[in-house]
DNA sequence: CGCGCTTTTGAGATAACTCAATACAGGTGG
DNA sequence: CCACCTGTATTGAGTTATCTCAAAAGCGCG
């Protein structure tokens, strides 16, 4: 199983990420929250990094262009992502918000030393480390999977960071355009429209709208996601 | 351009890494350094992370296996990159030398934190956080290069990064395999020969041998890894 | 000299792309 | 309330880049 989200769910222990989370929390009446609606930008490649930012609800899209004017989603951020991360004093990548959320906002310098508060430093510090274990993950996926492959990981990850079961499957959203997710898995639109396509006539998957997964088949959609 | 390799030479600040590195090279006389040869490993995938290690001369491949047994390798490390950084406690990588060099091991503490060695401290810290604006670029790569352009950015970058200029002409090692050099760009080995063979055929590069490449159109070469 | 490993070249198969048409959904104005 | 319009999603047909399989060439080494 591949976690190609920003912040994984991984099976490994993430330091002693749960103790600190508890502590944030109760930290975070007096945080700055930051109210987020669909469309807004949090930031802009090119920003100064003043903050990094925990999702605490919504969904977010960071994504980069290049010379030729192509885009590429980096990473879709949900709740319990940390975004934001800062390369030299600027921001590398656009961040625009899909889904109204909520994040907060630490000081780069919470990141940046642990002097002021040792406990949300490190907090902030496994994120980062997180992230490059995450964006390893992603790579195998981007070059080693096949479309198929890669969209059936896509929806694991989605089934299982926000599906609901209702006591028969999972359904989930896909908040996000098609284009927007052949843009992140590195494929065209029809490829990953054919895919999904595929998984619902094989009845792995049904689609109750365009945006509206339901696993019918856990184990199947599990099995696609594997090469061979 | 692209940096693909993990630690960049981009064009941007490095907060102040420079100044870091100065001091640490005073300090480096009582560091523990490590002499590393071809073919040792310097951690295991699942291994216990006790050390973060600085690359100072020599090549490492880091890599991943997948379920199938097929292999991904994440990045090659040059002289000035870090790695080894930590998920959870333990190594998410295998990382093994290429060729003969040196590393200097820092121990995890001091990456986690900035207690004890606070310029210490921060200067993992960038390297952390430019590892994950490299990997980012190397994503782009991935998902949105051809096999030429592929390729042609990763001799762009081994030729910055490992070349020298004899009067005429940039010249530089590719002590990897083709085959590493293909599950590096998520390509098979005879399409990475063949975009080299192109390369070579029309002038822009020369291979002495196999492994040593001159640069003789350098403008050609940057003009080839652009889609466009 | 011959053996094993890596690299290179060749020919055919195929996955994914491109271009084009159709279907669908949500919003707007008559 | 319906017809239209725009943007998104889906399906179809043909093209092509890359992969696969196979063979040859190069190189180091016993």
């Amino acid at each position: 199983m591949y976690v190609t989200l920003s912040n994984p769910s991984h099976d490994q222990p993430e330091h002693d990420f749960a103790n600190c989370s508890a502590i944030a929390k109760i930290q975070s009446q007096a945080l700055p929250k930051r109210l987020l609606v669909a469309g807004q930008h949090l930031f802009h490649e090119g920003d100064e990094a003043h903050h990094v930012y925990e999702v605490r609800s919504g969904l977010l899209r960071l994504t980069r262009v290049l010379e030729n004017g192509s885009r590429q989603v980096i990473a879709f951020a949900l709740p319990g992502d940390v975004v934001g991360f800062p390369y030299g004093d600027l921001h590398h990548t656009d961040c625009d918000v899909l889904v109204d959320g909520e994040v907060i906002a630490y000081a780069r310098r919470a990141l940046e030393s642990g002097s002021s508060d040792p406990v949300l430093h490190k907090r902030l510090l496994c994120a980062a480390l997180n992230e490059i274990t995450a964006m390893q993950d992603h790579f195998m996926m981007l070059a080693r999977k096949s479309a198929p492959e890669k969209v059936a990981s896509f929806l694991m990850v989605m089934a299982e960071r926000t599906g609901t079961f209702n006591g028969q499957h999972v359904r989930f959203e896909l908040p996000m355009k098609r284009s927007d997710i052949a843009d992140f898995l590195g494929l065209t639109i029809e490829t990953v429209c054919r895919a999904i396509t595929r998984l619902r006539k094989s009845g792995v998957i049904a689609l109750e709208d365009a945006q509206t997964v339901v696993v019918l088949d856990h184990y199947r959609l599990a099995d696609a996601t594997l090469s061979d």
